[in-house]
DNA sequence: AGATTGTATTCGAATATGCGAATACGACAA
DNA sequence: TTGTCGTATTCGCATATTCGAATACAATCT
C-alpha cells in the first residue's frame, strides 16, 4: 500500500545497481575510507572509483570529509545502505504457484473489492487508438 | 561483513531500478494481476509492459500462471520485493559528518586493526604502471 | 623548481537500455 | 472466416552508462 515515487526510487536503486558501487558501499559499511584505501581493496582503477564515488555523492548515498590531502568517504545513509545490502544478500529463493492457487487468490481479491466503487467498462485501448 | 556477490546482486538491483518495473512490482504486492489489469493502472503501453515483465521474469522477480487466455503475474520473491520497496519508501535523510568525527572513527578502526597482520608497503599503482 | 601523491574531471568510444511501431499468434466471437 | 482480444517478440533508433586514457590540480616531498 505504501505509495512511493517510482521515479526517484528508481533513481536511487540505479545508484546501487552496479557491482563496483555495491562493493564500495560494502567497504564503507566497515567505516570511513579514503579513495586510496578503496583502491587497494577493490579491482578498479582510481579514476573509475572517483567516477562512481561522484555518482554516489550525487545520490547522497555517500559524502566525504576532507582530511588534509585525502578525502574520507563515509555512508551518508547507513541504515538504508545496510538494509539494502542485507536484503540482496539474503537472496530469497523464487517460488512458483499453480494456476489454481492464483485463481483462488484473485477470487479472494475480487471479493474484497466488491465493496468498492465500480469503474465503467470502456473500449479497449487498442481499438480506441485504432479509431484515429 | 556479509560477503555478497556484487555482480549478481547488481543484476538483481538493476531489475528493480526502473520506474515502470517498480510500479509493476508494487501493483503485484497487492496480489496477482494479468497484463491488462496492469495496463489500466499504469501509464505504459502493453508492449512495453510485456517487455518489462519479460525482464522481471528472467530475473525471477515475477512469474505467471496461465488462466485461459490471460497470464496472471505474481511476485516470485514476495519478501525480497516487499522489503526492497519498503526500504526505498522509507528514504532515510542523508547525514553529514565533520572531519573530526571521521578522524575519530578512523582512529578507532586503526586501533582495532592493530592486532591484524601487516601488509608490506608497496609502490603506488600509478608509478608501477608508469614503469612499463 | 621538479617530481610525486591523492583525487577529480573530461572526452571518446563501446556497450547497454528503453521505447514505439510493427507484427506474430493462439483463443475465441460474430 | 474475419475480427478482436490478450499477450509476446522483433527491429531500429535514441539515449544513457561505463570505462580507459589523458589531463588537471593542489599539496607535499626532494
Amino acid at each position: 500500500m505504501t505509495e512511493i515515487d517510482t521515479k526517484s526510487a528508481a533513481a536511487l536503486l540505479r545508484a546501487f545497481a552496479h557491482p563496483t558501487r555495491l562493493a564500495i558501499l560494502q567497504e564503507l559499511t566497515g567505516g570511513p575510507k579514503c579513495v586510496t584505501d578503496l583502491e587497494d581493496h577493490l579491482p578498479a582503477r582510481q579514476a573509475n572509483l572517483s567516477q562512481h564515488l561522484a555518482l554516489l555523492r550525487h545520490t547522497q548515498l555517500v559524502d566525504f570529509a576532507q582530511d588534509a590531502q585525502t578525502r574520507c568517504y563515509y555512508l551518508a545513509r547507513p541504515k538504508l545502505t545496510a538494509l539494502l545490502l542485507e536484503v540482496v544478500a539474503r537472496n530469497e529463493v523464487p517460488l512458483s504457484k499453480s494456476t489454481e492457487q492464483i485463481k483462488a487468490e484473485k477470487a479472494k481479491l475480487e471479493a474484497k473489492r466488491a465493496a468498492m466503487p465500480k469503474k465503467p467498462k470502456q473500449a479497449s485501448k487498442r481499438t480506441a487508438r485504432a479509431r484515429e
